[in-house]
DNA sequence: CGTATTTTGACAACCATTTTCGTTTTCGCG
DNA sequence: CGCGAAAACGAAAATGGTTGTCAAAATACG
């Protein structure tokens, strides 16, 4: 782990939103920090792959990163109107997948799910 | 709703899984359609907003975008090794969706699952 | 030290998506 | 119909996050 990955986790684990990498570039550099983007990315490649952090998609496409000191797997109920999304999750599916992928000889098993309905606030207008 | 416009929601309706902006288009142009690729996402944004679609986004970035009815409605465990596609069902899940949804107060929820992993085959290899 | 390996970062390339803008189609109405 | 306004269209250019390239710098190791 080099000295420029450190950082980045550090500059991570700061704060337990998720930031974007461009984010995360733009607070190492105004800490005095002469990094690059490049590296910034590949850092966070290799933390993910490593599943030292958490990688989601926003809505409009960018990645973000959040510190996975807990291995909090979660799932998101969306608005379709308002895009509203609520973070859920359920040892049911989790264990349902892995049923079903231990019933078929799958190894390896992972899942994605997406719940989307209407909330509460766009179902009244 | 222009006939372009509805072309393209045909074109999503075709298929019950999720597709993207440029394989629809590329549907649509192989079919014989002289739509343009700006077209194709004026329209899914359009059917996006009213609700008539699910969007959401791959791991890699990429929205996807899948007819919103509720038929045949089923789910995949598919391999990643040599994409071989598992069909499969489960009452569970069903039911914790909507459980989800009721629990947040949302209505008309509907739901998408994908089950990954590596078949017993591609295991061995 | 000296060489092999890894890491870094400026910059270019990528690619899905959006914007721009001039043209075409559709719509409303007499 | 005819005609003008408004909406939709499509080609091309712009955008912006992310990834690839490659030479230089740091590090490991004998």
């Amino acid at each position: 782990m080099s000295a420029r990955r450190e950082a980045v986790r550090e500059a991570l684990s700061a704060s337990p939103e998720f930031r974007s990498a461009q984010e995360l570039y733009a607070a190492l550099r105004a800490g005095g920090s002469k990094i690059g983007l490049t590296t910034v990315y590949r850092a966070l490649q290799a933390l993910s792959d490593s599943g030292e952090v958490d990688v989601l998609r926003t809505d409009d496409g960018e990645a973000v990163y959040r510190a996975c000191d807990t291995e909090s797997h979660h799932h998101h109920l969306v608005c379709r109107v308002c895009s509203t999304a609520v973070e859920i999750e359920g040892p049911t599916v989790e264990r349902w997948a892995a049923e079903m992928g231990d019933k078929h000889g799958f190894t390896g098993v992972t899942h994605t799910v997406e719940v989307f309905g209407t909330c509460a606030r766009c179902s009244r207008s």
